[in-house]
This record gives structure tokens, C-alpha cells and sequence, in this order.
DNA sequence: CAACGGGGTCGTACGGCGTACGTCGACCGC
DNA sequence: GCGGTCGACGTACGCCGTACGACCCCGTTG
């Protein structure tokens, strides 16, 4: 029910399989299993049905083999999420560079929120030391590109990319966890405020909290209609690039 | 290895024990089990030991209990959590509400690191449809007032402390998953890093991602040093606050 | 062409988890 | 003193990840 854990996935495993460094055998090269076909079926699973659906024994089943035949792959779940992970980061786009940086920091923002939500599993599999496999570091690059050259120090682009990466993912977190729950409970997000309204009116009167109620209630309606995440998501990353501009300018002025 | 899933605490069941709609019957009064006693007994092991140490049949362990006792209390361990959650929240300190603006919402977001320091767990449990216990009303309430009077909507008022516990959440989340991994792997990040810098210079070459490199070797010998996730913490936080100064003198100058 | 060796495959089993279910004993109200 | 009720708990089920060892098939070698 929560993050991944032991998702200390061996690293230097990881890493061997990320950057292949093992050439296929003569034997494996025909159409048996291989990593890459693991993978691809286990992002498939984690695609339709969530990070809790995807277990070694739903992997086997998919290709057709033995629950520990991907074993002979993979050295464990763990490192199968890492590559997945990776696997995903490969399949984004990479934007072409232009604008100013403010246009493709919030290029890369929505970029980033698309893969989650192409893939919410990764919300809850990334960790903050992340296996460095080659389309990390290849989108590590691009984006630091976008604010390259604007009189930032080096600390303080990686301190930029943190920042707006992270508020998409707690964005992208917010809005997944909607959907979740509109299905869970087949009820909108809409419809849940509403029914729990009259409990809340019970404990929550005007009086012992006024505020809480009345923002409360601003904010349950927002979310009854059709904007609540992305308006969650938009506003918080038009602050957070004002805020970075400010750091900007101020770089731009001392030169 | 992930986040809390099944999170999905039954919500009724979760506020039925959180506003304690059951008196203590006579029997239960004594010396017995209690809601109270397991609540805490299943916070000590969290705190101690994180989330996946925190089973059921550990919590009757610690208080001398048979395993299915605890269910005589508690309908599950998702609503066990989500009890867990509201108690740690009525213990976070209310500070007066003194200063401007900018300085209270710092205040909070330091109130806020340092619940997520003390109950590192809460970073894996918490999802973004709270289960709305008496403490996390009075803590919205709280918060609130530190950005209400200042000429935003109900909706920007939400949608600033969204942002900024969020930001918060984020940096925790980073923070707690260093200590986390030097704990596991008996090395501070800094030897990690330095550990795998000839592996990724094999790899990483100046040639192929220059940019990268460089930025991710600066910010690696920063995460070696003493500072890293603090000031990741400081500077996303102080953009954060810029970014929203801006909303308030917008909608200062348009009163 | 026969024998061998090794690698891909997989069945079984273990120790963990959350928790459904049914029983038992002790206490409280009468 | 007694009946009913409620707290406590033992057992068992179906999941999970994965260690271990057996099998089988195929490429290589003598």
C-alpha cells in the first residue's frame, strides 16, 4: 500500500543490464525470452493496472513461461523496475530548444507530467538516488539545457530542474491519485465531496473552524468541477517559474 | 518497495475512530487494549523502523497482544495508518501566527520538514484525498490563517499551501531517502558518489553529455558536503515564496 | 557421429504478509 | 448466581518474492 521499498535495487546489477553490458548469447539471440521483452510486458502490466498488479508471477504469465524463468534475466523485481524505469525516460520526447527558458522549463514540465501520466506506476517506483541508466542521464542532459546559459551556477541549475521536476511529480501524484479513486470507488471526485459533505457539516460547523470550512468548500467545488489537479499544476508552476525569474534577473543585472 | 497502496482506508470506518463516535464501553475501560495505546505502539515501531517494519502481528508483539487482538480496535491496517496520520498531526505545534506573511509560511514549511524528520513514514502513507481527521482539519485551519487577509481568493489560498507543502513533501521525501540508503548501505553519500565516479566516467565521458558532467559532478560534491537536500530544501522554498509574492502584489496593486 | 557440458527453463518450497472465521473465557447487569 | 455479551486469540488461506535444484535441449568437441 505504499512506496517502493528495498527499491535499493542492486545497482551495479541494474546497471550491467541498462548498459547492456552483456551481449546476447547465440543461443538467446533467437525469439526466446530476453530483457528487453520482460521489460516491455511488465510496463504493459504496470501501465494497465498499477505498480500492485505487476508481480514476477503476472510477468511469466504474460510471455507465456515460468513464473522463474525471468529470473534467468532479471536478478529480481527490484531491478526489473529500475530498467523499466529507465526504459520509460527513453521513450519521452526531446523538445528542440527554443524559446526563452522560461518556455521550455514549462515545456519540459508538461513533458514530464505526460509521462506520468502515461505511466503513474513511476510515481511511486522512482526514488532520489535513481539508478543512473542512459536515458536518465541522456534527459539529465536535455534539460539541463534548457537553462544553460541564462548566468545560473551549475548548483543552481541542478537546484532549478529539482524544483520544477519535483512540484510536476506532486502534481502528477495529486491527479493520479483522483483517477485512482474515481475508479476505486466508482464515484467522481465530484460526487465523493458531496456525499461527505453532510458528515463534515456535522463536525466542521462555521464556528469551530470558519475558515477551513469555507476554503474547504471553495476548494471541494474546484474539484467538483472539471478543473482540480491541472489547476493545482498550472498554478503552482507559474509561481515556481516567477520565483526562478527572480533569481535570473537578479543574476543578470550583476553582470 | 512503493507507496501505500490499498491506501484506500474505508474513509467511514477511519473517522468513525478518528471523532471517537464509540465511547469506551465499561469493559474496555480498564487497563486493556485500546485504540490509544495501539496508535502509538504502531507509531514507535514506524518511527523506529519505517513503514515496512510496521506489521500487524509486530504491533501485538509490542503490546503483549495477541495478533488478532489488535482488529478487536482497528478494522485494518490502512485505517490503522490513516489513524496514525491524524495523531501525528495533532501533535505539530501551532505556532502563533506573528510576522508577514512570508515569514509565517515559512515557519510552516518548517514545521512541516520537521514532522516529516520525526515521522519519516508519513512520506510513504500520506495521499492526496486525506482521510479528514479532527487534527488535519485544525492543521488546514491553522495553516490557512497564515495567507488568509492578504487578497487572494479562497481557491489561490488553497492552491498556495498545496504548493508549498507539497515543495516541502518533495524535499522531504529526498532528504529522508539519503539517510535512508547511508543507513542501508553503511556509506554517506558522498563515498557513494565518489565510489561510482570512475564507473560513470567510463560511461558519462565529458565528450557525450558535457553539460550533464559537469553539472552532475558539482552537484554531486555538493551532496558530499554537508549541505544537499537542505539546500535543495531552502532554495525551492525561497523560490516558492518569491513566485507567490508575486500573486500578492499583483493583487495588492489591483485593491 | 556420439558424447558431453553448460545454459535456459521451471516446479517446489519457504518464510513472510494481511486478515476471515470461529471459539473460548471472563466479566457485568440482573 | 447466572446468562449474555464482548474482548482476546489460534488457526488457516491465499497472496507475495525468490532460493534451490532438477531437467532438457542444443552447440561443441573428440
Amino acid at each position: 500500500m505504499a512506496i517502493e521499498r528495498k527499491a535499493t535495487a542492486d545497482p551495479a546489477r541494474s546497471l550491467a543490464i541498462l548498459w547492456r553490458t552483456r551481449e546476447p548469447t547465440s543461443r538467446s539471440a533467437g525469439q526466446g525470452l530476453s530483457v528487453d521483452r520482460i521489460v516491455r510486458a511488465a510496463i504493459d502490466i504496470a501501465d494497465a493496472e498499477g505498480l500492485d498488479a505487476l508481480t514476477m508471477r503476472r510477468v511469466g504469465e504474460a510471455l507465456g513461461v515460468g513464473t522463474m524463468s525471468v529470473y534467468t534475466y532479471v536478478p529480481g523485481k527490484a531491478e526489473l523496475v529500475a530498467v523499466m524505469i529507465d526504459t520509460a525516460y527513453g521513450e519521452m520526447p526531446r523538445s528542440a530548444v527554443e524559446g526563452d527558458w522560461r518556455a521550455r522549463l514549462e515545456r519540459i514540465a508538461h513533458d514530464n507530467l505526460a509521462l506520468y501520466q502515461r505511466h503513474p506506476w513511476m510515481l511511486r517506483a522512482e526514488t532520489t538516488r535513481p539508478v543512473l541508466g542512459p536515458n536518465l542521464v541522456a534527459k539529465y542532459d536535455h534539460e539541463l539545457g534548457a537553462v544553460a546559459d541564462i548566468g545560473l551556477t551549475d548548483i543552481e541549475m541542478d537546484a532549478v530542474l529539482t524544483l520544477v521536476l519535483g512540484h510536476v511529480k506532486s502534481s502528477a501524484r495529486a491527479a493520479s491519485e483522483v483517477v485512482d479513486l474515481e475508479r476505486e470507488t466508482d464515484m467522481t471526485d465530484g460526487q465523493w465531496w458531496q456525499s461527505h459533505a453532510p458528515w463534515l457539516e456535522t463536525f466542521l460547523t462555521a464556528d469551530s473552524y470558519p475558515t477551513a470550512s469555507r476554503v474547504g468548500t471553495a476548494a471541494g467545488q474546484q474539484h467538483g468541477g472539471a478543473y482540480g489537479p491541472e489547476y493545482a499544476f498550472e498554478f503552482g508552476l507559474q509561481r515556481v517559474l516567477d520565483g526562478i525569474s527572480v533569481v535570473v534577473a537578479e543574476r543578470a543585472a550583476s553582470r
